[in-house]
DNA sequence: GACCTTTTCTTGAAAGTTTAACTAGATAGA
DNA sequence: TCTATCTAGTTAAACTTTCAAGAAAAGGTC
C-alpha cells in the first residue's frame, strides 16, 4: 500500500505548474477552437466527427458499439447517445449483429460518408493550422512520444483499469 | 485571400495522423480522469476546480468576471453558470465591482479554500502520476514549449481572434 | 445632453455528458 | 439443466455546456 494520504505532498516545481498550466490552457483552447470549426462546417462537435471518421476506416465502414467507444476512448452511454443523434442526421444507421444477439454495429451511411468527404478537407486544413504548421518536426515527434507514453500510462494492459469503455 | 477552398488538401503524413490520433487519445483519457478524480474527491470537474485555485491565488481571493474566464480559457456564459453551481455549494460568493457597476467579482469563500486545501494534494499526485511521473525532464520541457507555442497560435496579441471569453 | 456602439454579465432553452439502473443475451460452474 | 455471473447496450434523470438573446452600464461622437 501506498503512504500518499498521510505523507506530505510532493508539490509540483514552478517549472512543472507552468507546463501543467500550458497544458491545460492549449488543451482548452485546441478543443473549443476544432468544436467551433466542426460544429460551423459539418453540424456536429469534435468527438462525433472523430466517430465518422472511424467508421469510414473501418471494413465495411461498420462497427461493433463498444470496440468503437474503446477506440473513441468515451464511455458506451456516451457513444450510445452520440449514436442515436447521428442516426437522426441520417450519417449512421444502427444494425443487429449476427454473431451476438446483444451486439449492435453502427454503420456509416453513403450520406455520412458524403458528409465526411465534404468536411475532411477544411479540418485537416484547420488541424494544420493549429498545430502541425507552429511546430518544428522535433517538435511533432516528441509530441507524438510523449502523447503516447501518457495514454499508455492511463490504459495499462491486462489491469483492472478504470477504462470508460468499460464503465 | 487564400485558396485553401479550392486547392488540393494538404492531407496529413503517417506520422503527422499518428502524432494527432495520439494527442486526441491522451488529452481525453486524462480529461476523463481528473474529471473523475475530482468528481470523487471535491464533489466538481476539474475546470470548476481550477476557478477555485485560480481564485485562491489571485490578490484578496477575488477576481473579475470576465479576467476568471480569460484565465480560464473558457466563455463567460460557461464561467457564470459555473460559477452559480459553486455559489450554490458555499465556496464562491459574487460581489459588485465598485468601479465598474457592471462589473461582478467571485470571491473565494472560507469554505472554499477549506475545501480547497483538503482536495490540493490528492489532486497534485494524481497529476504526478498521470503526468510527470512518466516523463523525462526533457520530455516535461518540450512539452511546456509546444503546449505555449500552441496556445499562443490561438490567442495572437492584438487581433479579432475568436476568443471564448469575448463571445 | 442625446445617440450610438461596445462591454459586462446573465438567462433560458437546446444540446451533450454522466451516473446509476436496467434489459437481454452470453458464459461458466454445479 | 439450472443458476449465478458477466457482457453489450440502452435509458432516465441530473448536470454541464453552448447558443442566442437581452439588460444594464460605459464610452465615444455630435
Amino acid at each position: 500500500m501506498t503512504t500518499a494520504s498521510t505523507s506530505a505532498p510532493r508539490w509540483l516545481t514552478d517549472e512543472e505548474q507552468r507546463v501543467w498550466r500550458a497544458y491545460l490552457h492549449a488543451t482548452t483552447l485546441l478543443e473549443d477552437h476544432f468544436d467551433r470549426q466542426l460544429q460551423r462546417d459539418a453540424g456536429m462537435p469534435h468527438i462525433y466527427y472523430g466517430l465518422l471518421v472511424q467508421l469510414s476506416q473501418a471494413p465495411r465502414r461498420r462497427m461493433r458499439m463498444t470496440e468503437l467507444a474503446r477506440n473513441a476512448k468515451i464511455t458506451r452511454s456516451r457513444l450510445s447517445h452520440a449514436i442515436a443523434r447521428l442516426e437522426k442526421n441520417g450519417w449512421v444507421r444502427r444494425e443487429d449483429c449476427s454473431s451476438d444477439k446483444r451486439g449492435q454495429n453502427a454503420v456509416l451511411t453513403d450520406d455520412g460518408l458524403t458528409m465526411l468527404r465534404r468536411s475532411a478537407p477544411g479540418h485537416v486544413e484547420a488541424v494544420r493550422q493549429a498545430m502541425f504548421d507552429r511546430l518544428t518536426p522535433e517538435q511533432v515527434s516528441s509530441l507524438g512520444e510523449i502523447m503516447r507514453t501518457l495514454a499508455t500510462g492511463l490504459e495499462p494492459e491486462g489491469t483492472d483499469a478504470d477504462l470508460p469503455w468499460l464503465r
